[in-house]
DNA sequence: CGCATTTGACCTGCGC
DNA sequence: GCGCAGGTCAAATGCG
């Protein structure tokens, strides 16, 4: 599929961009996705809540998508069942100070912390029994933001990173993030008010 | 000096 | 009730 040549905003607005069903690629593109997108969206994609079902980016043969019950952790590293229980209540627990929305994926880089046009401050840094890697939580800077997001590399391969978004910028990004990629909406056109 | 990061302590919920 | 694990807090530390 050809992506129209529009400037990505920010990593939501590439995260928008897999999952709009309106994007979803034909059979006859399976191999479009774009050499020249900033990261590599690979084995890891999944959505939670107000994210449709339908809309996860399945089609290019470097994305597999999780089943929406196996939510970041569980499905990257593993676990067990229980583990998960206790992580989706941990995410109960979190959703109790602010109710969010959920968006986990994994890429390939260098860098753990990916330019995604927000100013993030680092508030904890725990080593989870699931991975042998630490596991790096991160607040929005932003007066009033709560997003937050979970970043960790992946058990197996660590030149994955698995990032996990919660929540809803309430601005909009304070500078641009990955520029010179294509991306066809933004954030807030799905109620992801970046 | 101000701000970001580090890191150990603490909190919360669940399973046994 | 206790221990475990994930998540958060906040004092200490580092850096520009």
């Amino acid at each position: 599929m050809q992506f129209p040549p529009v400037e990505v905003k920010s990593m939501f607005s590439l995260l928008i961009m897999f999952s709009s069903s309106s994007l979803m690629p034909s059979s006859s593109s399976k191999n479009a996705l774009p050499e020249d997108v900033a990261f590599e969206v690979d084995d890891y994609l999944t959505f939670a809540d107000d994210v449709p079902e339908e809309a996860s980016f399945l089609s290019h043969p470097s994305v597999h998508r999780y089943p929406l019950v196996q939510a970041d952790d569980c499905a990257a590293n593993k676990t067990k069942i229980t583990d998960c229980s206790r992580s989706k209540d941990a995410g109960k627990r979190s959703s109790k100070r602010s109710s969010s929305s959920k968006v986990a994926f994994k890429t390939k880089s260098e860098l753990e912390i990916l330019d995604d046009g927000y100013k993030w401050r680092k508030y904890g840094k725990k080593t989870v029994k699931s991975s042998p890697n630490p596991r790096n939580y991160y607040r929005c800077s932003s007066e009033g933001c709560q997003v937050k997001k979970k970043v960790e590399r992946h058990r197996d391969d660590s030149s994955f990173v698995i990032t996990t978004y919660e929540g809803t910028h309430n601005h909009h990004a304070p500078y641009p993030a990955i520029t010179q990629h294509r991306a066809v909406e933004t954030p807030s056109s799905h109620g992801l008010s970046c």
